[in-house]
DNA sequence: GCGGGCATGTTATTTTTATAACAACCTGTG
DNA sequence: CACAGGTTGTTATAAAAATAACATGCCCGC
């Protein structure tokens, strides 16, 4: 039974890195997901990695053919809840409003479509909340 | 020289915990940060990391009377940049607006204060883009 | 059917992390 | 002024993380 903590307090570093990308990914051999990692390791390392990561049950695999394709157990849109509520309560003082102000007003402005749509997702919130 | 890459992957997991501690309180002594991690450490193992961290360069002190207030090197508004994009681009395949799809259509809801104030915002912002 | 290329499994070792005991030092108070 | 309480510095050790070499097995093409 995994992680009553939010994934990312739990894993080492490296673990983290692991799983990040898995979550980017979705799903991925090792030979990807060395690919796919900030830093150059032999493949022979990500793949212990990734059986310590099966062992402690935050990743498993499947067969797939010949090779292993491994994924996170823990559902993407639960790690990732629970990614964001930590981020607002360590950087936003617990505010979604401050979050989506420093999203906005930071120099990587969002693009005029994804403003657009965000005005939209706005839009509705509040009609339900009517 | 610290970190060309986002703090939270270089940092180990206890470093990682008390970095985020400091990033919500601001500052705060070893015992204030001992208190507030989500772990029960000795305060002496608390200063230890300290310790640790501000010869990584990440946490610097200054003395306050008798004792050392800690504080992170990094500014938090720059530190909470790149955690941000970090989460956006693990999680939210790189668009801003599934974020905040997620942050109003979560189960833990923003008060109707928090999406009036949300609404200004990309009102502003769209204006401005105009 | 044999050797090359990939994939996996096993196991060992090095490096880093994590934890904390102990000593020394102020400082205010009885 | 002695000492209790809170703080820092030093140093040792245990525990975990990280890395990778080496061995094994399987399929495919020559």
């Amino acid at each position: 039974m995994p992680a009553a903590r939010p994934l990312h307090t739990v894993l080492t570093r490296r673990e983290r890195q692991i799983v990040d990308v898995l979550y980017r990914l979705g799903r991925g051999t090792a030979a990807e997901i060395q690919e796919a990692l900030p830093e150059r390791l032999s493949n022979s390392t990500v793949r212990t990695q990734l059986r310590v990561l099966e062992s402690k049950g935050y990743v498993r695999h499947q067969e797939e053919g010949l090779r292993y394709v491994y994924m996170p157990t823990v559902p993407r849109h639960s790690a990732r809840r629970s990614a964001l509520k930590h981020l607002i309560e360590t950087f936003f003082d617990g505010s979604s409003a401050k979050l989506v102000a420093a999203l906005l007003g930071g120099e990587s402005r969002v693009s005029d479509e994804e403003l657009q749509r965000i005005a939209d997702l706005v839009k509705n919130a509040r009609s339900d909340s009517r």
